[in-house]
DNA sequence: CCCACCATACCGCCTTTGGGGTATTTTTAT
DNA sequence: ATAAAAATACCCCAAAGGCGGTATGGTGGG
């Protein structure tokens, strides 16, 4: 075994209904730590700058702001962390949005720590964990849509393709003569490709192929 | 489970002493088998053309070729097989010379069919099994040298190193600076890295270093 | 109906890679 | 001591990629 590597989480809670037990269940836990708390949103973006998380546990009730419309703020500013949604609402509506914005879980508070823990480590190895009743989808990477990276940003079919054959190491210009395009709109969804990802090279844009399984 | 991919072997075998005992216990396996056989030096490259092995058996003692030779020769065309060597000396420069000619293993025919058949599992999972009495360094890819890829495809020091920086992202520019030298000569580095893991791109490099955890 | 998004396509300009060389110095192995 | 391998560096030229635009037809939702 590898010396494991730890998992820093970030907690965004306004009512500390949660953290407490919560706080002591994760540190019952060698490969996760807490790596910061807030508790207003105007704090968030911040701290997650400053600590660079893995996994973001989100309350859905923040002062005043929606905590979907920060989860989806802090998405467009760093794209790779991964939110779990906290709520004590099992409201349909609200998953829907949770899931459209591109957070990987929305659950209960009153799940049990069993579940949550399941549900974290889950969100933590590329998985999503959604619903009310918490049924973790343990689905490593598979298929680039359906709650995947490419929903979360908001990668189109077709740019999702291309980075398949760039991954392959075709050209611009194969790529082009294979599905029948010029070779100059391979280069534009190259280009949007690299701004969705925040990117500027092939090598990054490879790595990210394979991390997602393309 | 996947479907058990099939590993082919290949036996160069002069003497056939080791081979009847050898192929009756291949075939018991059901992820191995045995993809040809021959007995000439001259006959191999051809045979490894033919078959694509993923594993060569090489008998150490050939009519008039030095086996070590052979392998090399081998390796100069398809430097992606793999070789284990087999011999009836226990030479430790003998031994030596294998590993560094990039074979990736050599061990006695006196071996006991267990050591043997682990030796053949570890070989084809990417270690290596060196030593008379054949300890095998249960190593998947770990540090690029110590008879990892990086010797068997005869990378120096500087270019596992440059492999490194280009995935990382960075250009010749920047890695010129970044270990202080010359941008062409970050590109004649580049050059030969290209030549000797007989690719051409950007992206074919990435997934080599992933793939090898440089 | 309009607007946002997607997919398509082109232009120009500059940077970076890739492939072909050659050559010198330093290190290592025999 | 000497030969081989590694590391350094330069040349030229072509190909590919990155970055800045702009533009048009289609489709789907409010």
């Amino acid at each position: 075994m590898p010396p494991e590597p730890v998992s820093r989480i970030l907690l965004i809670d306004d009512h500390r209904v949660f953290n407490d037990a919560l706080k002591s269940l994760l540190n019952e836990q060698p490969d996760l730590t807490v790596c910061g708390q807030v508790s207003k949103a105007s704090e968030a973006i911040h701290a997650v700058q400053r600590t660079s998380p893995h996994l973001i546990l989100l309350d859905i009730n923040l002062q005043g702001v929606n905590g979907i419309d920060l989860g989806r703020a802090i998405l467009s500013d760093f794209p790779l962390v991964r939110i779990l949604m906290l709520t004590m609402y099992n409201q349909p509506k609200l998953l829907d949005e949770a899931r459209r914005v591109g957070l990987q879980g929305y659950l209960l508070k009153d799940a049990s720590t069993n579940d949550l823990l399941r549900a974290i480590r889950n969100v933590l190895n590329g998985g999503t964990s959604f619903d009310a009743n918490v049924p973790n989808l343990t689905s490593p990477p598979e298929d680039p849509f359906g709650d995947q990276f490419a929903s979360r940003l908001h990668l189109t079919f077709r740019e999702v393709e291309i980075i398949a054959l760039i991954r392959e190491g075709l050209s611009n210009e194969q790529i082009a003569d294979k599905i029948h395009l010029s070779p100059e709109t391979v280069k534009t969804h190259r280009k949007n490709i690299h701004f969705k990802l925040g990117i500027s090279k092939v090598t990054e844009l490879v790595q990210f192929a394979i991390k997602n399984g393309i």
